[in-house]
DNA sequence: TAAGATTATGTGAACGCTAACATAGTATTG
DNA sequence: CAATACTATGTTAGCGTTCACATAATCTTA
């Protein structure tokens, strides 16, 4: 807390060591023409001096900073922390740190501001966490001269970019409830805003038209009350719906509230299916069936994309992480099935 | 994406706008002497050559890198990822962009590594979200020349720290079922490694015994499956307990997805109050009381108290964050108060 | 209108590091 | 053991800013 006391730099070190700045610097970046004991010798002032190399004068000469930016918007919903920390964790390794700029993704000029900051810091590469579009493009626009890595964003023909393979998690969260043999099963989707939203209804409809059933999509957005709403409305009779495939976790459990009030049993009058596997869900009343994607993976991916260009590895270009289903009590036959 | 065209610097502005590259500073840095039409011709120039200032160059110079460091453990609790949104926001508005390393709380080396990691940043403050012991120490070693925040560690006499009002928040939440008649209530408390859960058994204990009741503090973690397993394992009936405080959200689900599978009636035969008021809360079977903790006014406060300080205003050392009490439907008065 | 005060702009050095080259020391070879 | 290769270290310059100061332009005022 007490103020500057000026940091030990390079110079400080080589004078107490006995050498000069340079071979200081060698020790600093590990270079191999070092004699053991030169190294030691240095090592040891620069320990005892609490010595730590300045980033910005290190930035300033080799023009990186050794930073990745990661451009993130919606910060709130469970999945992206869980991410964010395997991206750092994956960065680190390779000696990079992650820097982070939450914006509001209905704001351009948040986006902006956002963009501005990462650039100013001198970031060597980003990553874009928008599950919407409007960001991309202007991304691309202020973005031109690093390596950029868009997670969940439609496959970008010329960039570097990681999914969930929401497509197939759909269409086998889908087909559970088809194998248990459910006939009249509605998808509850995402808002189409998002990425993730549009693959999770076509995964959904695939699984249904193969099966020879007929898809029913309600339109709904990520929100608990959401759910809840569309829950409470939901004429199950009618139609004679005994499933309902919620394309994420939110939703189902909005769902499940809504139908204990009503007094619907789930799984006995109707089973659910979730995406995301929060980890909540195991413990919901009751516990809910879904798609667990492996968002350290999606992270860690995302972040192995970024450095290996950096390392001037060639990288696919288009990465894919497949969710897992995990089957729970919300999923059982229909009741017609048991008769 | 295509490789490194050479940004353009002060010097390339300073051309095009036909003045010197110390006017550009000016103007970068607005400095309230210059012509407001060189002012115009500067910020033309830089717009046409897409100029953004080397934060590299700038840091070192000024020894200032406009980067606050947040040293944070368990980023997968619900809570960490809100407040670092808010306190994001909080240094963006004041020209600082958050930087943070999540460590391994468990791993001493992990922590050492963050915080290395964040001072070669050349940091000009930081904050510590830790709610263990052990990290604290860490880090009062290792940084001593800039100001640090500890969020949620004891009160540190001479260090800057906020806090969330756990002790008087339990207190609220034990008074809530007091009031509604319970006598024998329990808690099942965090794991008292963490800062958060110790003043909150007081909390609890404080309410109990100023209403004359006696308390009983069960020992648990912040887990879902602990509250599950101490709920299938709670014997209610011996003793005749009416209510529970549980001291998170997570044990307050556990305990109620076992009581669910016992058929132990919620808030019937059993009353239960959480603490976080997760986004989930209000959805759970049935709808869970819980305190409220205002996650981002913490975030705003911590990080503003590390602003506060490096433009040199006084600040309060030590400030606190208040929890509300939501009322849901998992309390209600003991089935006893009513016959 | 000359002198000083004020405003607006320019000049050179320094921040701490690495890159590129220069030099000294040591091993290898004919 | 001189000549050559290689290893280990030193020297100088420059990265893009800001700071401290110097100078030029403009405004006051007696």
């Amino acid at each position: 807390m007490n103020e500057s006391v000026k940091l030990p730099n390079i110079y400080d070190v080589a004078r107490l060591a006995g050498v000069s700045h340079q071979t200081v610097s060698r020790v600093i970046n590990d270079s191999p023409m070092l004699k053991a004991e030169t190294r030691e010798r240095v090592l040891t002032a620069m320990a005892d001096l609490g010595y730590v190399p300045n980033a910005a004068a290190r930035a300033l000469v080799t023009a990186k900073s050794k930073i990745i930016g990661i451009l993130i918007t919606d910060i709130v919903y469970h999945g992206p922390a869980g991410m964010m920390h395997s991206m750092e964790v994956e960065a680190l390794n390779s000696g990079y740190m992650a820097i982070s700029a939450s914006v509001d993704p209905q704001s351009l000029e948040s986006i902006n501001r956002g963009v501005q900051h990462l650039r100013q810091m001198g970031i060597d590469g980003l990553v874009v966490i928008t599950p919407q579009s409007d960001s991309v493009s202007v991304v691309e626009k202020l973005v031109t001269n690093i390596p950029v890595v868009y997670i969940d964003s439609p496959n970008q023909p010329k960039s570097l970019s990681a999914s969930l393979d929401n497509f197939s998690g759909a269409k086998k969260g889908t087909q559970h409830l088809i194998d248990l043999g459910h006939k009249n099963i509605v998808h509850v989707a995402g808002p189409t805003t998002w990425f993730d939203a549009e693959p999770r209804i076509r995964g959904y409809e695939s699984a249904m038209q193969e099966a020879g059933l007929v898809p029913r999509v309600i339109a709904g957005d990520w929100n608990i009350e959401t759910g809840y709403q569309i829950g409470k409305a939901l004429d199950l009779d009618t139609e004679g719906i005994t499933a309902i495939f919620a394309a994420n976790d939110n939703l189902a459990l909005g769902l499940m509230h809504a139908f204990r009030e009503r007094g619907v049993a789930i799984p006995g009058r109707v089973s659910i299916v979730g995406f995301d596997d929060v980890p909540e869900a195991p413990y919901f009343a009751p516990p809910l069936t879904t798609l667990k994607p492996d968002l350290a993976e999606l992270g860690r991916v995302s972040m192995g994309l970024i450095l290996g260009y950096l390392k001037g590895e060639s990288v696919e270009h288009f990465n894919v992480v497949e969710p897992e289903l995990m089957v729970r009590a919300s999923t059982a036959p229909p009741l017609t099935s048991i008769t």
